[in-house]
DNA sequence: ATACTATATGAGTATTCGCTCATATACTCA
DNA sequence: TGAGTATATGAGCGAATACTCATATAGTAT
């Protein structure tokens, strides 16, 4: 359990680790929402926003439920948001050290 | 700088997302180390380590420095270790929902 | 039953990742 | 100078990702 505990936190990380799942994440702070409110709203299609959430929930971040027709999702962990908002921070502590996005270096 | 907010947050967190890269996080939690240390202490081949090394350091999350033959690296941001802890809690806590690491189920 | 809606998944593809081996670079020391 | 050490990088390869299109599944409603 000790080897494999370092492997589960990287499983984690990677699940996070996706601008769309991060715009996913952000979209359900608030709310539970559906994948049919979902993909609209952050312009996704809907085979790939569907497989975007199957990652989230097998990663333990969402928990989902079918309602009818529909599978609506929320957080299973408010500490994700902790993480995120470390992240920005580090990444903006970046920037003003000078370290850029690759892609415009 | 919106978009592209969301986006470094994804590119830190994939820096992150590595079984070998949070390991050696956790191996320079307290020291400076060089990649001549790093590599038998944690059993990775030299121009592995290397380009995990180089990862972290683009990312931003460690510094590092030429001091004669050898290139030492420390952590840049502590903050680092505050989003592994809530890693760790969050992958605990899926653990007792029956969330197992997926090469098992 | 049929038609319709919401979601999941198979297949194909292009890209990226992680690894290894071999080689190149950079620095030290005799 | 040449030998030795530490690190970086090119090349190649198999595996994993992310995406899209088409199709399958599951549920609703008439």
């Amino acid at each position: 359990m000790e080897r494999s505990a370092v492997v589960m936190k990287a499983r984690l990380l990677a699940a996070l680790a996706h601008p769309n799942r991060i715009r996913i994440l952000e979209f359900l702070k608030k709310d539970v929402r559906c994948n049919c409110e979902i993909a609209p709203a952050l312009g996704l299609e809907q085979s790939n926003l569907s497989r975007h959430l199957k990652i989230l929930v097998q990663a333990g971040v969402l928990v989902s439920w079918k309602e009818g027709l529909r599978v609506n999702f929320k957080l299973a962990h408010p500490q994700v948001f902790k993480m995120l908002d470390l992240a920005e921070s580090i990444v903006r502590e970046n920037a003003q050290v000078g370290i850029e996005d690759p892609a415009e270096a």
